[in-house]
RNA sequence: GCCCAUGUAGCUCAGUCGGUAGAGCGCGUCCUUGGUAAGGACGAGGUCGGCGGUUCAAAUCCGCUCGUGGGCUCCA
């Protein structure tokens, strides 16, 4: 389902797009909604109830909790209204009038002060459908029997105006269609994006494991699911090579200075594993009655110390960065690293693989002079094109995350920010694909060009990143000596074109909906003996796949060849080597290949080994999604 | 963290009004030896997420707790 936000903030906003038909229905299934609520909950207070993407809700106050029962209720009574044939009928009022209105009918609680989002001087209009009205700026269908097809799909908390610290609302979602074939194609559709949810995939597949009694949000990888994540990087650690970077290790754990001094401790307390202080510590400040916050302020402050489980592999690079001297001749210098990272997430935003509590960043920092800033950042931002092209991944979309200039989150002066998002902008634009610039997006020490894409049910997930810095290297006070022999300070990027192989690995499931290309398959091939007498001769062919390095294995299962398929299909194995007498006696293998269908047919295992070996070299995508 | 939903065999799920559990897939053994998506028989597997309460009796009702799903908030 995709919840998504509004197009528009609110339904009272009067500077509104010109709604398509499409928008009209749901918004006016959105009233409909608060018509029914209303007609069975009087009491109800009445937030907003805007179109969405894929659908409509509306906020409500109520005592009663909205239960799967009362919801129905709900559906069955908007029928009602709908059967009513009301008419939507727009009324200009002022200001003096509406809040008549909006206390006529009791709506006080919210409705006032979307009334007072509306600016002096602008159009204030409700519409009404039957004894219902609501502040509102349009538009909507004619008549309610026009909402030909809708369906209340679920019941959330959000809060009002979107801020934790208002009351939390009931939010009902729904999705309404022109006619009951689309709705239906739709509700299907959510059905059918289900089984290619990374989630249910990777069980199927062996790819990963999640366990309870491990921790939330930590993956266990399994054996099939590694394979992908080594292939995946070892592919971006030549590409690394290529491009002059060095790799480096950095320990899991560093010492609370560090993150004080890159100010991600305490600032990232809440969201980080409680720090490691050492037994002897812990055991002195308990004999002197140190209680909780005590301990907290300690720590804060520096009078003790401890180790942080690493949130984050920058300021480690930033310490290898620092222990040379280091001449302009050696900049740019890329330090590389597949480096985990742990993170303590709220437990209600955990997902699968794409919101993890620890995760591997295939992380590198970059340290420059600032006039090899734009070369730089274009060459980061090749590379994560290039990771989407060669895994086919055309449908993201391109972030330019920058600052709010109300928020008071960043570090560093006006002056370096100014010239780090001038520098993206720059670079994005010669990137060659649609961008959007969003405020308030950016990190809290510089902003970035993120590559966003959507998971099955349209949640967006951040992947790829490119981040310029001018306030580390300040912080930790780095330097180069210039061809002038003065002290200058390098400028960072920090980039990782998969962004976590946790979540990466997560879309690419989705994405590939468990089908992956023969390069990254866990297993490529399965030799299908046609009785158990022919396992010896499939057993001389899988040794000659093995010595040329392929993943393959054997089904050993004495069943109908028929069964043998059907389970190398479901376990989606690009390519399958059926072994008969029929073959041995000619010397073939028949091939049934579900990556590759061009293949299929028989012939000399010499002629497939050599396809495969340039199917896998050359990264071939699957030339048909099979439908299973 | 908050709201709603949910937790039964390795997986997907059924289990009525409270009377201590079922199916399919998978797994094991045996039979079957086959030609491009499911051959057959038998069998093993569950103190119904955990703790507590109500009751003669709890998978079922209540409370707490842990996990999961969808939103909201958050995301260096």
């Amino acid at each position: 389902m995709a919840l998504q936000e509004p197009p528009c903030e609110s339904s009272t906003l009067s500077i509104m797009k010109e709604m398509t038909p499409l928008e009209e229905i749901r918004h006016s299934a959105a009233h409909v909604l608060a018509t029914a609520v209303l007609r069975l909950y009087p009491d109800t207070q009445l937030d907003i109830g805007p179109p969405t993407d894929s659908g409509f809700y509306y906020d409500f106050d109520s005592e009663i909790p909205f239960t799967p029962e009362v919801v129905e209720a709900i559906e069955t009574e908007m029928k009602k209204v709908i059967k009513e044939n009301q008419r939507f009928e727009k009324i200009e009022v002022s200001r003096e009038e509406a809040i008549g209105m909006i206390k006529e009918m009791g709506q006080e609680t919210y409705k006032l002060g979307r009334l007072e989002d509306i600016p002096e001087g602008e159009a204030i209009s409700f519409y009404r459908n039957g004894e219902f009205a609501d502040l509102c700026a349009g538009t909507h269908v004619s008549y309610t029997k026009k909402i030909k097809a809708f369906k209340l799909l679920q019941v959330a908390g959000s809060y009002h105006r979107g801020d934790a610290e208002n009351k939390q609302l009931q939010r009902i979602y729904g999705t309404a269609f022109a006619t009951k074939d689309e709705l239906k194609e739709h509700l299907d559709r959510l059905e059918e994006a289900k089984k290619r949810d990374h989630r249910n995939v990777g069980k199927d597949l062996g790819l990963f494991h999640i366990d309870e009694m491990v921790g939330q949000g930590l993956v266990l990888w399994k054996p099939n699911g590694a394979v992908i994540r080594q292939e995946l990087e070892s592919f971006i650690s030549s590409e690394l090579n290529k491009q002059g970077y060095s790799q480096v290790f950095t320990p899991h754990v560093g010492k609370l200075e560090l993150y004080r001094t890159s100010g991600h401790f305490p600032y990232y307390q809440d969201s980080q594993y409680p720090p490691i202080i050492h037994r002897d510590c812990l055991s002195a400040l308990a004999e002197e009655g140190c209680t909780c916050s005590e301990l907290s302020n300690k720590l804060e402050e520096g009078e003790i110390d401890g180790y942080l489980l690493k949130p984050m592999n920058c300021p480690m690079h930033i310490r290898i960065f620092k222990s040379e001297q280091r001449s302009y001749r050696d900049l740019p210098i890329r330090l590389a690293e597949f480096g985990t990272v742990y993170r303590w997430e709220q437990s209600g935003e955990l997902n699968g693989m794409t919101r993890v509590r620890g995760f591997t960043q295939d992380d590198a920092h970059l340290f420059i002079r600032e006039e090899q800033l734009q070369d730089e950042i274009q060459g980061c931002l090749g590379l994560v094109k290039l990771v989407f092209s060669v895994l086919g991944m055309d449908d993201y979309r391109v972030r330019v995350s920058l600052r709010d200039p109300e928020s008071d989150k960043y570090v560093g002066d006006a002056e370096a920010w100014d010239k780090a998002e001038k520098a993206l902008k720059e670079a994005v634009q010669t990137l060659g694909v649609d961008y959007e610039e969003e405020l308030g997006e950016a990190a809290f020490y510089g902003p970035k060009i993120d590559f966003v894409v959507k998971d099955v049910i349209g949640r967006e997930w951040q992947l790829g990143t490119v981040q310029v810095d001018y306030n580390l290297p300040e912080r930790f006070d780095l330097s180069y000596v210039g061809s002038d022999n003065q002290d200058h300070r390098p400028v960072m990027i920090h980039r990782a074109p998969f962004g976590s192989m946790e979540r990466f690995c997560g879309v690419l499931i989705e994405h590939f909906a468990g089908n992956f290309p023969t390069w990254l398959a866990p297993e490529q091939i399965r030799i299908l003996p046609m009785n158990d007498e022919l396992v010896e001769n499939a057993q001389e062919v899988l040794a000659q796949l093995k010595s040329k390095n392929f993943r393959a294995s054997i089904d050993k299962q004495s069943g109908k060849l028929g069964a043998k398929i059907r389970k190398a299909e479901t376990d989606k194995i690009p390519h399958m080597l059926i072994l008969g007498q029929r073959e041995i006696d000619e010397g073939n293998v028949s091939i049934r290949s579900r990556n590759n269908p061009d293949m299929d047919g028989t012939r000399p295992l010499d002629e497939f080994i050599s396809s495969i070996e340039e199917e896998i070299s050359s990264k071939t995508l699957p030339k048909e999604r099979a439908n299973t």
